[in-house]
DNA sequence: CGGTATCCTTCTTGATACTG
DNA sequence: CAGTATCAAGAAGGATACCG
């Protein structure tokens, strides 16, 4: 429940399982729309739950990749009969401006 | 996103698994801890989406049960292969009080 | 029995600015 | 580049009381 009830937790694995290893802006841009506070709290917690590594290069200027590890790949490819329960059923509702 | 991420969709939905048909008070007390304005909105949000369906029998005094769907009952199945994988990875962490 | 109505608290997310 | 700090806004959930 932490891990699927948080809004960028899921994003923040699919785009790390399409592409592994991506830094911390690089991450920030493919996701898109998420803020520096949620990204890296989210980060932060995944990292504590054992789902994402940090590589953390030690470099000046910084440089910092996050990986999935097993676990972080497990959980995501679970995902993947829900995504396509949720791709059959889903309806797109009205947004509103 | 909308059905997962909500505090009390799944127990209502897997409690519905265990028993399908069961009353409003009776699927309150089998939850345990929900109270009636999260009970009522989730119930009502599930039937929006189709995965609980409510049968009012128009008596006095009331009577309704609730049932899953044939979506209601895939999306559960669909969850199990990820409480499974919550099964074998959680770790229970100190509640503070 | 099966809910509504109202108010309140808390938890999550976002905006903005700043830093080594 | 990869973050922190601070503050504000919003959404989610809970407490309590009441109703046909």
């Amino acid at each position: 429940m932490k891990i699927i009830g948080s809004k960028w937790k899921i994003p923040i694995l699919w785009y790390l399982m399409l592409k592994d290893g991506q830094h911390y802006n690089e991450l920030k841009r493919t996701i898109g729309g998420i803020t520096n506070t949620m990204l890296t709290k989210s980060l932060r917690e995944l990292e504590a739950d054992g789902l994402v590594s940090r590589h953390d290069y030690a470099t000046v200027p910084p440089s910092v990749s996050y990986h999935l590890t097993d676990m972080g790949k497990k959980f995501i490819g679970t995902m993947g009969e829900l995504f396509d329960w949720g791709r059959e059923h889903m309806t797109f509702e009205k947004e509103q401006n």
